[in-house]
DNA sequence: TTCTTATGACTGACCGTCGGTCAATTAAAT
DNA sequence: ATTTAATTGACCGACGGTCAGTCATAAGAA
């Protein structure tokens, strides 16, 4: 008989080997072309293995955002104030240049998922919603029962995730300054900070 | 010498022909020669009122923002609580169908404006945040100077808007219930609500 | 062991579509 | 008649996606 692959294995091997790719070009000027070209077979071998462009982009972009989620449970397990953990919450993509190159295509998935209703990757933004959603509610407890956080003041996970959605998206604006609207929206729920001491030193 | 047309006039009145359609196909079923038909044009004079699709599209989203703006402005000057203007200005896009078509639309201008870097559009998205935050600043100015918010509480409009950025684009999730997600993100801001009586009437 | 054959893997020439261009045409003003 | 702004649709190149055909190997027959 014939080979018989792992096509699992392999799709992920394509995704894999395309990472960099996709982040030097972005997707719209990413051709299919040029993935099978990079990941060394044929173009029509990509079919085999994938539906549609959208789909390899997604697959790629699916292991970049994992990636991001295990960084973020790492700072609501870190041993820092609450205040502090939502900082890092929102500001992770930011922080350097690796982070923006990854939010970059963050938003290049976020515009696709906004305008094509593929059922797919609706099911996996609503996964890493529900995701970001547990582990802001952790570290909101965790706030809570150590006393940071008053718990009448009902902070909702999920009102914070739709922030930073926004953050993510009109962070493109150059009027947006990122960091600043982290403490603006910081402040409002926390109360202003009692000392700048942080920023001078 | 030949018949001079007014290029800025010609340039809205294509526009303004295409709204149904583009409301209709969004943009990326939105071909240049429907659109050219529909302009009772031939393809190429499309090229002569515009640089590319990208800007015809822009140009007939401008149209509809603009109109979304002033019914902000409605609200802002409306004579109602201060909370429930906050929570028409977040609602306007989701209130009925019209609404919701105007959504879809708003929505694949995020997404264009999130991969295309155009400054073109980048300005004009600063321009409508600007005017956002404008009318949100007039909403908590108001409710201040009555008395229904508190002072020091320090809403930022900025905040509000990054909030309903977040909104629009989650909203595309079902698991994001946006009036429900209105009204808890305002109770965070203005405390519970006392009575739920409008709900049932 | 060697040969045959079945079949999954793979390929790139090809297709349809689209955004965008341009040489040719039209028609108004002089 | 000449000039020139305005208009046009045939055409182009690039792209995503397809498919008829090739290749490589495992399994069975001799």
């Amino acid at each position: 008989m014939a080979i018989i692959v792992n096509k699992e294995e392999k799709r992920r091997n394509i995704a894999l080997s395309c990472r960099e790719l996709l982040l030097e070009h972005g997707i719209d000027n990413l051709t299919i072309s040029q993935i099978a070209r990079t990941a060394g077979i044929g173009k029509g071998t990509i079919y085999e293995y994938f539906e549609n462009k959208e789909d390899i982009v997604f697959e790629i972009i699916t292991t970049f955002i994992s990636e991001h989620e295990k960084r973020l449970e790492e700072i609501s397990r870190a041993d820092i104030p609450t205040r502090e953990k939502l900082f890092h919450f929102f500001y992770l993509l930011f922080e350097n240049e690796t982070a923006k190159r990854h939010l970059n295509i963050y938003k290049e998935f976020l515009a696709i998922s906004l305008t094509h209703e593929a059922k797919e990757m609706l099911e996996f933004s609503e996964q890493c919603r529900e995701k970001f959603i547990m582990i802001l509610n952790r570290i909101l407890e965790t706030g809570i029962t150590s006393g940071e956080l008053d718990g009448q003041m009902q902070i909702s996970a999920s009102s914070l995730v739709l922030f930073g959605t926004g953050l993510v998206v009109d962070s493109r604006l150059s009027t947006c300054d990122v960091e600043k609207e982290i403490e603006i929206f910081l402040n409002t729920l926390f109360g202003e900070r009692e000392s700048k001491s942080r920023e001078k030193k």
